[in-house]
DNA sequence: TTGAAAGCGCTAACAG
DNA sequence: CTGTTAGCGCTTTCAA
């Protein structure tokens, strides 16, 4: 059997109440100290974190949830939570929810039973009626890489309207004027949507609907066929801008299919600047997210409300910067 | 404050133990079934795991180890395993070593405080130790996409040493007389360069150790670079196979950088069937692993392990599969 | 400084 | 079928 305190209590001649303090460092005897440290090694004793965290402390867990970690940008938040999560001493238990309010729901209420200390909740999530109840009971949570305008909580998240307007000035620039946008369901495609609308309409340019597209499927075959039907279009657009970097890829793969030439017939933009942008054929401009600022930003909030020691809710928005690669152009004279 | 098994007890008016009988579904008179379960939705009750597996019941939480979740790979695999977990009721605190001993001894040591009811150790370890350990204690653990010759320990994964057998057989019936290889630290990679060393040996093909190349690093750039010295060699090697996608995207850009045509110049040949080889351009002909398959059976491998159902070990191993792409053709005449 | 003892929320005999 | 009670391993008063 595993040591329990009352085994090093009795190796080191001493109660359990002084184990419990050595364990805590609260203060006791040098000598007893010595004693205690000593059993604990010999017997190589751990003490159990559910026997602690019955007694009120914590549990050291966040219940990290997301839509699917099988994307890569999601995986790469993943990890760049999970390394802060390392340096802080905390685990994270991470639950895929394919924006499944269902899924959302259960997950929430499971990780609350285990007693977890706190909640991410990355790219996005549809039960609104769950992060209000955890809101109300004062359970530490915060957003990452989304906010809730109209919640009160804690959010980390880059300027996706600003990430949308650049890159659509960026294309105007370049002399584009039919752009369409291809995006997701999560309100950070709807920001950087928001933001390609704006730059449009600054540049006195038409806003065509029949332009804007969301997949609500995330496999790349479903991405291809979109993208597809916007190239067959009797007046196809000259440039492309997907909001992220997997869609782009969709992108790629469907005017590849196409004959299409990337640059020439059609520029691309994405979003996100994974390791995608760089090995795609050309490689994509695309957006830059400061992932790791984020990630420990998030990480870091989630634990001083943990610790109590801020009280105060706060919106973190830190900037993304475009990157110009090699596929984008400007569209050729009249097709 | 949280309602508790007393809370519903009195609200009931039955006693805790009645209470956990219906929670634990045993015998219990209808009627005082009946009032338990109204009392426990009217105070939205929800039972402690920490509590209860203070009893000895388990924490229905599963260690998952692996080297980077970053790691588009991992990630899928880590998601598939996920999705079991969710099927079956478990949760997956992840964790990633970067093959480091030390991260590896401490997440494990961790994890067992915290009680995990068994471990997932996926893409291989270092520490051979803690996993020895592990095994002595009878703790549950199986191996996923790797395996130990020398422990005598569960594990599911594809057939390393044929895949790597059936790459170079399909490179050298194209034609290629010097190919090289390119994998990583992992058994995996070792096997696969052994399935490798085989079929050279098999067709009467001299083995070039220079032509051998193991990637410390995981990051694109060295892998770009390593592969970079290959073809920077007098007499470069007319193909390359790299025992992951992700390396062979590396050799791709290396390749790109240099001119080299795909596969005119050279051929390339990936491993694990990733979204990367679809979306690469050319796109890969790489290797398939039935992802699901290995994750599921290992997932439901240690279930039962962590159940006692079974005490026997087994080593699982599936067939992979070659998928041909565009990245390989016959090498050109006298280059 | 140290220790006895109560209690965290739940399970599991054991009586009744 | 139901309730009493003694733990599970640890923390935390409160006395000594």
């Amino acid at each position: 059997m595993k040591p329990t305190i009352y085994d090093v209590a009795r190796e080191a001649g001493v109660s359990i109440a002084t184990v419990s303090k050595v364990l805590n460092n609260q203060r006791v005897g040098k000598k007893s100290k010595e004693k205690v440290l000593q059993a604990m090694k010999k017997l190589n004793y751990k003490p159990s974190v559910l026997a602690s965290a019955l007694t009120g402390k914590q549990t050291s867990t966040i219940g990290f949830l997301l839509p699917d970690l099988a994307n890569p940008f999601i995986a790469e938040m993943a990890r760049r939570v999970e390394d802060r999560a390392y340096e802080r001493g905390y685990n994270l238990v991470i639950c895929s929810t394919d924006f499944e309010p269902e899924k959302e729901a259960f997950y929430v209420s499971l990780l609350k039973q285990k007693s977890v200390d706190g909640f991410i909740i990355a790219g996005g999530f549809k039960n609104v009626e769950v992060v209000t109840e955890l809101l109300e009971e004062q359970f530490p949570v915060v957003l990452l890489g989304e906010s809730y305008p109209s919640l009160s909580i804690n959010s980390v998240k880059v300027d996706d309207f600003m990430g949308g307007y650049e890159v659509t000035s960026f294309l105007t620039s370049l002399g584009h004027k039919k752009i369409a946008v291809i995006g997701e369901e999560a309100s950070s495609s709807q920001e950087r949507i928001k933001g390609y609308k704006q730059a449009l309409r600054d540049q006195q340019l038409p806003v065509h609907e029949e332009l804007i597209v969301i997949s609500s499927q995330t496999n790349i075959e479903s991405v291809e066929r979109l993208a597809g039907k916007l190239l067959d279009l009797p007046e196809p657009p000259t440039a492309i801008f997907a909001c992220n970097d997997i869609l782009a890829i969709g992108v790629v793969l469907a005017a590849r299919q196409r004959d299409r030439r990337i640059p020439d017939h059609l520029s691309i933009v994405g979003f996100d600047n994974t390791f995608l942008s760089r090995s795609s054929d050309p490689p994509l401009t695309t957006v830059q997210q400061p992932i790791q600022d984020l990630c420990f930003q998030a990480f870091d909030m989630l634990v001083e409300e943990i610790q109590g020691k801020s009280k105060l809710r706060q919106r973190v928005v830190l900037l993304p910067e475009l990157v110009v690669r090699k596929s984008t152009s400007a569209p050729r004279k009249k097709s």
